[in-house]
DNA sequence: TTTCGCCGTCAAGCTGCTGTCACGACATGG
DNA sequence: CCATGTCGTGACAGCAGCTTGACGGCGAAA
């Protein structure tokens, strides 16, 4: 249901901005993981030895030590827990530094927190094939996919390749579309307000109209739904938002 | 940029520095090649026995015996596995006994990393060259080229010879070209950003614009596909990225 | 029943992404 | 030295998709 199946994989999060910590973990944990917060690489760098947590989500711009100095001191100690860099848009060159250390990935702010989930969700889908798969890219893939998949009524939808299939034939979905239906599908059975929908998929600093999500649901109602008329899995909550549910 | 063109060659580190031998690690693996490092002369003669690596890369100045040393000791048994040695600026010395002994390149410290990266494909091509024609065990020749294949359509790729043949009449592809196709082909399906491709295809430091990837894959679809216009197998994924599909 | 407010639908405008072309820089080989 | 092939960049047009606003229907509350 949620995208963390394994109940309680441990995220780390790395951010001296208390609010921002607190809505990350908020989150994360919504979606059943664990979540640990510390705000400074020093006390980072300790955490994350005795933690050992399956994700890493770093901020780089920390009040004493950097968080590339956080990366630098794991990578060189022989730690390869999967870390997602976060940073503002701004320095591109501390990018390529994180990178070159060996980040898996990287996020600018502000993101989408839709968007910063499912990186989660596909950086530990990847760590964890690696870890059972020792290398072997093409087959991983395909076994990949399986696990990466997520499935109601007779749509199945790949969060790796971003594809959705109804009744064994593909379904065009456009960009938004995909990430409004992944992340109510992931998120089984909350109900989100418009707003919330728009903060989440759309971004923190969307100026958008609540009612655009309307249109969205609509579509995929057309597209997914037997009858979009009598929706079964994309809900509406009358006077609070909407819901999905898988059965 | 991938010289890794086989999925997971394996290359042995011999490095005394733990921090210089985790970035390259880190690098190698993000290339596609598997690694393992050691970090004295005798362990690493062991390993490259045993581990039979398709590469090795050699620093000179190790705690006990040297890299000469060790090189010496391969290539008296008769083992001719690529190596490129690592060393300080200053040792012409050791540049010249290293040559001499059968070292197939020769980086100074401190290398860009692209560099090495470069050299490292150079010579993992020209070994595989090499081998095809003299003394190829046929049973290793014939499980790799059974790996190294890729095909869609009427295209076969194959990734030992760095060749493309289409219905039968072999496609001449840049470099650039290939390693954008090969790289999209091995990794099944995902979808890519712009981004992560330049990051993957270019390497980490370029300092290249996204919107060049499009000019390549418009070459590919053009050399490639059927359709050009509708294209089959490299997929535009609107507001994600491209992808590549088989069938 | 009436009223109010929430939701579904539609169409039109606009933004931003993508495909394409053309040019200049560069390396290579003749 | 020029000729050639390759690579990277910028410009531009077309269009898919996003967004908004309006309108009508339906449910909920009084």
């Amino acid at each position: 249901m949620n995208g963390g199946s394994d109940a309680g994989q441990l995220v780390t999060i790395v951010e001296d901005d208390a609010a921002i910590a607190e809505g990350l973990a908020l989150n994360l944990r919504l979606q059943g993981f664990r979540t640990e917060s510390v705000g400074d690489g020093e006390s980072a760098r300790t955490r994350i030895e005795h933690g050992r947590p399956d994700l890493v989500l770093l901020d780089i711009s920390l009040p004493k030590q950097s968080g590339i100095w956080v990366l630098q001191r794991l990578r060189e100690a022989g730690n390869h827990v999967p870390v997602i860099v976060l940073s503002a848009r701004q320095d591109e060159f501390d990018k390529v530094a994180a990178l070159q250390l060996g980040a898996d990935d990287y996020v600018t702010k502000p993101f989408a927190l839709a968007e910063l989930l499912a990186r989660v969700a596909a950086l530990l889908r990847r760590a964890r094939l690696h870890l059972t798969h020792p290398v072997a890219p093409a087959e991983a893939a395909a076994s990949d996919s399986k696990k990466a998949e997520i499935r109601f009524g007779d749509v199945a939808i790949n969060l790796e390749t971003r594809t959705v299939v109804r009744a064994g034939s593909p379904i065009k979905l456009t960009h938004r579309e995909f990430e409004l239906l992944a992340f109510l599908s992931r998120s089984g059975g909350r109900v989100f307000s418009r707003e919330e929908l728009v903060r989440q998929v759309w971004g923190l600093e969307h100026p958008g109209q609540a009612r655009t999500v309307d249109n969205f649901i609509a579509q995929l109602r057309a597209k997914l739904e037997p009858d979009p008329e009598q929706p079964k899995h994309l809900l509406t909550i009358r006077g609070s938002g909407y819901r999905f549910v898988a059965e």
